[in-house]
DNA sequence: CCCGTTTGTTCCACGTAGTGGAACTGCGTA
DNA sequence: TACGCAGTTCCACTACGTGGAACAAACGGG
């Protein structure tokens, strides 16, 4: 097979995020839109969200409950539908079983929360999340989304990104503050990226949510596109800024091992 | 809101179930293609599975790349994207958190494996899987798919759904026996769907796989179809059809009580 | 109680985006 | 060497999706 694979393939939607997009890239977003977080969604909310003229998500909407993706609860609202929950277990069934025991691994070595997650867009969405051994309850969930520039997963994430995408994601989202700790201009932005890319692993010291330190670090895919991170996430009050940079080890391991499973 | 809501909203696709579709419809079909289980899969079998020509396929599988859902593995396979990944969190974790109770309850009073399965065509869909106590593994998988006549769930199902529609796929997918005792003529399967439709459950006695005796009942979605099904899985020389036949009340609550949820 | 605003829903003329048959390539096999 | 099969490209046709605009309910202040 000649496969001329290089040159990144058809795309070339030239950088800029939103377009408008073929029927089906539509009708996808739409999905997304559904099954974002925060109870049944209205109508309006989820043509805003996939970024679709009201009509058109109204239709793309209508043929969606037609195939059973989605579902019209009382009041018109959406939810996931049992087709889009069957079409999830198969892709959570069909895991490389891989996953799960390089994550458990690391809990295991660290004996602190673990998480996965990927990167899509100006976000990275938690895929998977594995309690610690502490009985305290940090408030990510698996399907939740978070800032890149605030998280230890999502820094490792920029400081692999080709330097005008880095660019491109902060101008269009911006730097928004969540706590004190955290780097709200591109300087201090991009003087830590430069150390996570030498150090192999970044550290969110408070920067996301008070009172919770993470390492995390980069998985890259086959292109060395970095795709999503792990982390360990710990509470400040029990595991000092020494400590857990002495998981880094473990964690770096756990990133290359999942390498080639996402 | 007027919404006229009754009389099958759109659809009428009359039956007959492949049908063409369109662009979002043939997306959403390749997509449940490539996540369908056994490894990566070529272009010839997406296609064939998504019943769309060959050549239609390669472009919307192009298309899905392009946008993330699906991943290219070496030598021309598909395999599930991140961003598919990344939708399928957002399903689990926006999960009612009803489901996980419910289905904990009855693993908790049967101390049995539990299954949640949704219907699809001709097969069931496993979503989700509770251990029982026993060191036992079973061989079922979430995102595994099995017949409907050879499981309880499935026979939950069809005696749930209107004559016509089981006619229809009794004489699409035929009875293929899997065991001993499966059953393999309509008469057996129909007379079977009457019992099942006066008691409100259904059992499968190593109809499906040896020494596997389960009992299951249909949950039913807003409209008064079947949905999907609830199951308690047992092994036969450790308990007894009697003692299987016990678990009948707390199975039909719980199904009673997962209908609303899905 | 009434009027302004918002949200869900329907309609329709337009043109683009998706369609799928057929032709081509290159690899594996008999 | 000749055959067949899988992946990939091409292209003219038209069905399909598009989204602005108008309509109808429902909501919410004043």
């Amino acid at each position: 097979m000649p496969s001329n694979a290089e040159e990144a393939s058809g795309s070339a939607r030239t950088g800029r995020s939103s377009a408008a997009g073929s029927a089906a890239e539509k009708s996808l977003r739409v999905l997304e839109a559904v099954a974002a977080p925060g109870g049944p969604h209205r109508l309006t909310d989820v043509a805003a969200v996939a970024a679709v003229p009201k009509s058109s998500a109204f239709r793309i909407l209508a043929s969606l409950i037609d195939q059973g993706f989605v579902r019209q609860a009382p009041g018109s609202r959406y939810v996931v539908g049992p087709r889009l929950r069957a079409l999830s277990a198969l892709v959570d069934g069909g895991e490389p079983a891989g996953i799960g025991r390089v994550l458990g691994e690391l809990r295991r070595t660290t004996g602190q929360t673990v998480h996965l997650a990927l990167h899509s867009g100006e976000t990275i969405t938690y895929i998977r999340k594995l309690e610690g051994d502490q009985p305290f309850r940090t408030a990510s969930r698996v399907g939740m989304r978070m800032p890149l520039h605030t998280t230890a997963i999502g820094k490792g994430v920029l400081a692999h990104l080709p330097a005008g995408e880095v660019g491109d994601l902060v101008a269009a989202a911006g730097l928004p503050g969540r706590t004190p700790n955290s780097l709200t201009t591109p300087q201090a932005l991009y003087a830590q990226l430069a150390a996570v890319r030498s150090l192999g692993y970044a550290i969110d010291d408070e920067e996301n949510e008070p009172t919770i330190r993470c390492i995390g670090a980069a998985v890259l895919g086959p292109s060395g596109r970095p795709v999503g991170g792990v982390s360990v996430t710990t509470v400040t009050f029990l595991v000092s800024r020494e400590e857990i940079e002495s998981y880094a080890p473990a964690l770096r391991a756990a990133a290359e091992a999942l390498a080639p499973l996402l």
